[in-house]
DNA sequence: AAAGACCTTGACGGCCCCTTGAGGGGGCGG
DNA sequence: CCGCCCCCTCAAGGGGCCGTCAAGGTCTTT
């Protein structure tokens, strides 16, 4: 009965990556209206360990978003001010935080709806405590994934350095002239380092889906890149995988530790 | 709707990266043993401009999973060889395809196995299509939007790693450099770790279809790989089934997960 | 209109990778 | 012991992929 969310599973899918936080730490904001529901799911949720923050109504709900920023959001659906579509909605505006909808009506327009807003799981009442906790874990797995913003504005790569917001590019110091091909295929490269890019790949994002096929559009402009990025730094940067794509490689030795 | 609350909808979700394909595009692996249930889905994916990958039991299901990477996973529980739960855990340990569980099942020990087991939703039959179509573009949400960033799935064969999403093959913490051909053959091998693959999947799976006959292909590239990286790991890796094909040794002696 | 920046396109030489065939070894049945 | 089958090894050969260069076309700038 006590398949909480503290049972020891083993997580194979969690490779190693940073801890999103332990149970303890997570932040639950809870919108719901109804007494009993409330009482029932702060018991609930409070015995496993979460930490909770509560909601009545709409306003209530995104203030109580705005402000403390919780790890995911447990929706009732039927609130007295503000349709919760119309919240999820408006949270995801400029959130990602999970939302888990709960909701008395089962039908499909509703949860079909609901889902397209935003929402990440759909709960029919009445429901089970443990498929809640479980639907949990699901969605805190998932924005746990995506846990790191996208790269800072600045892309290190030893010598080579790109300001993205700047769109400039240096080596060793001083300044590189790029044209818009070749700095997205740079860009590219580098946002992937150490990972092998296909020509496919490449050609997809840099020059656009039609021109899937045109490998020689690469070799060229990637020729150009080396001229004049490769120069000054002694190692190869750019790697070839013959019948394959290429390769950035990553100067930091950070990269993510075996699993064991 | 009513309230002033909605803005003008933008899906502010998808503003990560470009979609990476569109809904034409999109690859669905279907593990359905079930006749009536295959042409139901078969029918519904189909019109909605889905690319269907079919598989009927827990081998095909890997095998199809392992050479065509489709971008999502539906996967009925009821399958003739292998317990849907545990074809869960043996994808997940390399892969992040969103698996929606499809089952008759609806207790709700089951629904919790399956979602800690690594499955992203499960969907009790019978269901409509409708929600199912919602569900699949939830998961694809999440998958797109994840983007470079994360782990990445790793194979881990002891003193073997093999990163899929770099490409890279490193043994005992140095890189190997892998040909197009070696890296296929080596991934199909460890992902099916443990069964003998014969020659003839394995021309089929890395050559094509036209070389079905040509075993002394394998012959070769075998070789070749067992040279690069079977060297220093003391025990054979690559075992020969005479007369059948290849096998290479799954060194984890765990995966008994007790049924409770 | 002329000049410049940028991309495409084709040709060519070099090198990587796959094929292909020959030779040899080991297991098994006769 | 011998012969057959299956497998491993090795190296030569050729085809295809890759890097390079330069001419030509298109669009923008002056």
């Amino acid at each position: 009965m006590s398949l909480g969310i503290d049972e020891p599973i083993r997580e194979p899918w969690r490779h190693a990556l940073e801890e999103p936080s332990v149970k303890d730490g997570i932040l639950v904001l809870l919108v719901e209206d109804e007494p009993q529901m409330q009482r029932f799911l702060r018991a609930s949720l409070g015995s496993h360990g979460f930490r909770l923050l509560e909601a009545a109504t709409g306003a209530e709900a995104v203030l109580q978003a705005t402000t403390h920023s919780p790890d995911i959001v447990l929706m009732d659906l039927g609130l007295p001010d503000v349709d919760g579509i119309a919240l999820t909605r408006k949270l995801r505006e400029w959130s990602r935080v999970p939302i888990i909808v709960i909701s008395a009506r089962g039908r499909e327009e509703d949860k079909v709806e609901a889902l397209d807003a935003g929402a990440d799981d759909y709960l029919t009442k009445p429901f089970g405590v443990n498929e809640l906790f479980a639907r949990i874990r699901v969605a805190l797995r998932h924005a746990g994934q995506s846990g790191g913003e996208g790269p800072g504005p600045v892309l290190d790569l030893g010598e080579v350095r790109i300001d993205l917001e700047a769109r400039r590019v240096t080596v060793a110091g001083s300044d590189v002239h790029l044209t818009p091909i070749e700095y997205k295929l740079l860009v590219l490269l580098a946002k992937n380092a150490g990972k092998v890019l296909t020509h496919r790949q490449i050609l997809k994002e840099v020059w656009g889906p039609a021109y899937a096929g045109q490998t020689h559009y690469v070799r060229v402009r990637m020729a150009e890149l080396r001229k004049k990025i490769e120069r000054a730094d002694g190692p190869k940067l750019f790697v070839t995988e013959p019948g394959v794509g290429y390769r950035l490689v990553a100067e930091r030795a950070d990269e993510a530790p075996p699993v064991k």
